[in-house]
DNA sequence: AAGCTAGACAACCGCGTTCCG
DNA sequence: TCGGAACGCGGTTGTCTAGCT
């Protein structure tokens, strides 16, 4: 038998929820719960297939959720989180109550990503976009002048007004990390770092992503660190609304942070999670070079033999700058992240390109 | 008032993973 | 062990609405 999308199933409602369709959901779900998501529109008496009866109840009907806006913050937890794991949205919202993993993205697509965009900061890598493009002079000679810009995102590339250019694909046989954090179980972060026989290998190791997910909460969660600012920034910088921050945090730290000295700077990948000790900075730099290199023995990175020392010096640095944000706060770091993912692929494309200097970029 | 546009967010789609017989 | 069904996720699209011309 053909299994047909459930959507393209005959006499299946779709589009939006009526306020009857609700009031049955919530009627059937209150009295047997969730579970059995395809057997649920059918005793329930509606006319829709089992996945949009448990969007419909994820997203919107769970009694718990929040359906107000998101407060300043949340919005740091979220840039910081993205910053951090990238856009695992549904790790994301785990650490919001009340919110979706749908709301979360949707705020960043049409609320912070913008925001971040205006203020000069790649909401991708959570660099100033004056770093990027310096980035990408200094491993440009190699490359065909004006052929593209890179992968660069999107932002980017509309804020600086270049023309539009395919990013590449890529290669083969990457490791798909998404892949292996979407297969790790979901766990409360607290009972998932207290756990020691996780079995999640690097460099997808979901440890370190939750690790790096705890740190980031813990930092919004008043500390005296100050490479953290406190929630109040993002009253200042992220909120154009009227939002009043009612401080949750009293710490020294934080109602200084909360001057006019706040610096977007606080929220720049490469420089919110640097030590502010120059000889931690160093101990940091050396765990990375360290892990890079363990990578490359793994073949994790795919990294030929034929590296350039002083290529692997600077993607070391670059690749390593989000496990330094791991280690600074006392963390074991062990992992990549989606940062040190996109500039391995840049290393990559640097090293094909260096092996093969006829061959085209690949594009989209 | 009508048409257009952008923002917000609800919902869908496709794909990878997990579960289970 | 295998294959199909169910589930969960991120990306994308669709719809509604407010604001502007």
């Amino acid at each position: 038998m053909v299994r047909l999308p459930c959507c393209d199933r005959l006499n299946l409602k779709r589009g939006l929820w009526t306020e009857e369709e609700d009031a049955k959901m919530i009627a059937y779900v209150s009295k047997h719960g969730t579970g059995n998501w395809t057997a649920v529109p059918k005793k329930a008496g509606l006319k829709r297939c089992g996945k949009s009866c448990r969007l419909r109840w994820t997203n919107y009907l769970r009694p718990d959720l929040k359906h107000d806006g998101f407060t300043p913050q949340e919005e740091e937890m979220i840039v910081r989180l993205h910053a951090a794991i990238g856009s695992r949205w549904s790790i994301i919202a785990q650490q919001l109550p009340g919110r979706t993993d749908n709301d979360v993205k949707n705020y960043w697509n049409t609320k912070l990503r913008k925001k971040l965009s205006e203020m000069g900061i790649d909401p991708v890598t959570h660099k100033p976009f004056s770093q990027i493009l310096a980035d990408y002079g200094n491993i440009g000679g190699f490359r065909k002048p004006g052929i593209r810009v890179g992968p660069l995102n999107k932002d980017l590339k509309s804020e600086i007004m270049l023309k539009s250019e395919p990013y590449p694909a890529a290669p083969q046989g990457f490791p798909n990390f998404n892949s292996q954090l979407m297969s790790a179980k979901k766990e409360p972060i607290q009972d998932t770092l207290s756990n020691n026989n996780h079995t999640y290998n690097y460099p997808s190791d979901l440890l370190t992503e939750l690790q790096a997910i705890k740190l980031v909460t813990e930092a919004s969660n008043c500390s005296n660190n100050e490479t953290i600012p406190p929630p109040a920034f993002a009253e200042a910088s992220l909120s154009s609304s009227s939002v009043s921050y009612s401080p949750t945090c009293s710490t020294t730290a934080a109602q200084e942070k909360s001057s006019p000295d706040f610096s977007w700077h606080d929220f720049l990948l490469d420089d919110a999670f640097l030590p502010a000790d120059p000889q931690e900075q160093e101990t940091t730099a050396e765990y990375s070079s360290k892990e890079f290199a363990s990578q490359k023995q793994k073949g994790i990175l795919q990294i030929s033999d034929t590296d350039n020392e002083a290529a692997i010096q600077e993607s070391n640095t670059k690749a390593k700058a989000i496990e330094c944000a791991v280690i600074s706060n006392d963390f074991e770091a062990s992992s990549s992240s989606d940062f040190a993912f996109v500039e391995a692929m840049l290393y990559q494309e640097y090293e094909m390109l260096l092996d093969f200097p006829n061959l085209e970029p690949f594009y989209y």
